[in-house]
DNA sequence: TTGCGTGCAAAGGTTTTGCATGGCA
DNA sequence: TGCCATGCAAAACCTTTGCACGCAA
């Protein structure tokens, strides 16, 4: 769960810059070499790809794949205790990202470590659906 | 969600029943198309992402996208159970998928949309952490 | 016979890999 | 000076699409 042993490049702080400047968003690895690009500081995708990679195992950042036809999408995970109290919720539809604290999810997760032997991290968990205005939108539809 | 109107065909049988014979199970396309060609039974990997298309669309199965390198997944939902959904845990340390069905996530799914206006999507949620074995291992470090 | 279903091949997309070069320490 | 990191291009994949033919109804 530490830095991987490397260099600091260019590159790898434009990438990780722009990760923790968008928290809590969705971020494909086109989005930041499209958007490193248009700043001026153009990474290649092997690049982009493989810092991506390294950050994940490292824990700085999660990656998630809700459609493979999109492709992958990486978020940074704020390392402040302030995120492992509470819950993410993120409305699949408007993408808005909620932070949720609330007993039923300490029970669910005292619960599930209990009985499942399965010890969840909060920091690394989003809980995908749609909110309550999307909702209606969709039922409207 | 019913059935399209359409004609019935082997490969659509055949995709279909190996699908019912492993219920709960998360299985990719390739893995359909091998165990088919294995058996005698060929289908080309058109027809048979075509076909998943069509039942997930029905609602016969459901797709998951865990990881966008090994591509989608595709799991039968037995229509007994309104409330036979399940989460999946999945152990950031050894990476395997927990297929978890219990009344208390059922009761969170409840919770969660009554009194915080969210209704949650099992089929793109995961619940990260560490598994038992994982777990003593890291401690034991 | 009608028109959907299938298979093949090609296209479209994301992600990985090989190799020579460039840059940090 | 050592190595790691980078970039380019090509490869490897998964998935979709176009088109002609086959087959269910």
């Amino acid at each position: 769960m530490k830095q991987q042993g490397g260099y600091k490049t260019r590159q790898k702080s434009k990438i990780l810059e722009y990760l923790t400047n968008h928290p809590g968003q969705h971020i494909t690895a086109q989005e930041i070499a499209r958007h490193l690009d248009a700043q001026g500081s153009p990474v290649g995708m092997a690049t982009v790809y493989r810092c991506l990679d390294g950050l994940v195992t490292d824990g700085t950042l999660r990656k998630y794949t809700i459609d493979s036809r999109t492709g992958a999408c990486y978020e940074y995970l704020p390392q402040s205790d302030a995120c492992s109290r509470h819950f993410h919720l993120k409305c699949v539809r408007c993408e808005t990202l909620y932070h949720v604290t609330c007993e039923h999810l300490c029970e669910l997760e005292e619960h599930i470590a209990e009985h499942h032997g399965f010890r969840i991290d909060p920091s690394k968990t989003v809980l995908y659906g749609l909110c309550a205005a999307c909702r209606e939108a969709e039922d409207g539809e």
